[in-house]
RNA sequence: GUGAGUGUAGCCCAGUGGUCUAAGGCGCCAGGUUGUGGCCCUGGAUAUCGAGGGUUCAAAUCCCUCCACUCACCCCA
């Protein structure tokens, strides 16, 4: 029997509501915010990701879906969205449109990486990206954004993480310090992080090995060592969050695991969860649009993980709205009478009124049966003796009450009823 | 890539060597009501017991290999 890829899953209707509440409010957001919607395309060539996120980060080294297509051509199947948001930016001259330009995706995405809970190879991501402004207060209206977003959904006891990492500028001397720090360690931490003290030093603050996490907290601090520009941005950005009432928790960890970061990183975290806690994160990516060959444009973003907000939207019991289904079902007891039905439910149906209707010869008892199941209000008898006089039997569900109404009079009536 | 746990019908699961041609519940189908759902009663369909190999007179049950799933590490959404 075939199955679904590993780490891929099925949405069944069962759990689409979820889908349809959670894309519905995030477009809702969106324009509550003055973001228009992109579309890219699910896979690019694969320098333009390797280029953007790091060629040392796991995601490049590990974790991407490419493959030679018949032209010759290296492909990857988009394994984050901010890099096509980027590319699109640069070859359409949306600089040439006033600054910033808002542009947010819902989109699948894909990693080659081991599955676990709130971890696939296949997910989908909403992110939004604010383009061409380096104003903090753009820091903040992007951070509001991802919370509002988040509190509209209706999760509650979030935490937001926020640290600067400096920028091209700052940011070495403040890697030299804190490789200076490790090295003096370096026997005592674990494998993964002698690697890193080379290979990626700033993650060495995120490992979560007991071992390791006494080194990280005396550690240098990013924000000691910013320089004056992006001490103030920070300083403003502090403001501006203070002035929206957004507790934010300044975390010296927090770094993030993409290269392309600048400034500002920020993460949102349900209070309790597994081990895949962060819900949404996002940060600054001043020297991005450069990188991938366009003019200096300052820019930040932000992505959250569909599936994890359905995890926490669960374990959290948030009610979740039913996606409309049909209220009318249309049931007959003669295949003689097909005909009449098959136009009454498209007559219905072209006045906005949702109808099943049974199409194979099944029992009356199956039908109710069946209409029952499917929780419809009411449903319509047609039979033999009905149509002799243009009429219908019309059955409550709730009370179970039921009149005969004649066919012409039939969408009035539903449309009355129904409201 | 590493480690641990789990694999019995669509779903939840009982069963730890012979009484298993595999039990129960949910769901599905049908009948009880010859044109009427939900409750109840009765009946029915659906399982090469994850796959392959081995041990044994005998394997869902023990052993080996593989596969899948789950959780965790790594990393991230």
């Amino acid at each position: 029997m075939y199955q679904a890829p590993r780490g891929t899953v099925d949405i069944l209707p069962a759990e689409q509501s979820y889908w349809f509440y959670i894309r519905q409010k995030a477009a809702q957001t969106c324009q509550l915010y003055g973001y228009e919607r992109i579309d890219t395309p699910i896979f690019e060539s694969t320098n333009l990701f390797s280029r953007s996120i790091g060629k040392t980060t796991d995601i490049v080294e590990k974790e991407m879906y490419s493959f030679i297509d018949k032209g010759g051509k290296q492909i990857t199947l988009r394994p984050e969205g901010t890099a096509p948001v980027c590319r699109a930016y640069i070859q359409h001259g949306m600089q040439n449109k006033p600054q910033p330009v808002k542009l947010y995706y819902t989109t699948p995405v894909f990693r080659y990486e081991r599955p676990q809970a709130g971890r696939y190879r296949q997910h989908h991501q909403f992110g939004y990206e604010a383009i061409g402004d380096n104003d903090p207060a753009l820091d903040a209206e992007v951070i509001d954004m991802a919370w509002f977003f988040f509190e509209s959904l209706g999760l509650s006891k979030l935490t937001l993480l926020l640290n600067s990492i400096g920028c091209s500028k700052c940011r070495p001397e403040y890697l030299t310090s804190l490789r200076q720090y490790y090295h003096s360690y370096r026997n005592k931490l674990c494998v993964d992080c002698k690697v890193r003290l080379d290979k990626n030093t700033l993650r060495l603050l995120d490992c979560k090995k007991e071992t390791c996490l006494p080194f990280a907290v005396t550690a240098p601090r990013s924000i000691d060592y910013l320089c004056h520009e992006c001490k103030e941005h920070f300083r403003l950005l502090g403001g501006y969050l203070q002035q929206l009432g957004l507790p934010f928790l300044v975390n010296h960890c927090l770094v993030r695991g993409l290269d392309y970061y600048t400034r500002t990183v920020f993460e949102i975290q349900p209070q309790v969860g597994g081990a895949q806690s962060t819900i949404g994160g996002g940060g600054r990516y001043d020297g991005l649009i450069e990188e991938l060959g366009g003019k200096s444009t300052p820019a930040l973003g932000f992505a959250s993980g569909i599936e994890r907000i359905i995890l926490n939207l669960k374990k959290q019991s948030v009610v979740i709205p039913p996606i409309h289904q049909p209220q009318v079902f249309i049931a007959h007891t003669s295949d003689r009478v097909k005909n009449e039905v098959t136009k009454l439910a498209s007559s219905l149906r072209r006045a906005s009124v949702g109808a099943f209707q049974t199409t194979s010869s099944k029992s009356l008892k199956a039908q109710l049966r069946q209409a029952n199941n499917i929780g419809v209000r009411y449903v319509i008898i047609i039979g033999d003796e009905e149509i002799k006089t243009g009429a219908a039997i019309l059955r409550n569900m709730t009370t179970g009450e039921q009149d005969i109404v004649s066919i012409a009079e039939l969408l009035d009536k539903l449309l009355c009823q129904l409201q």
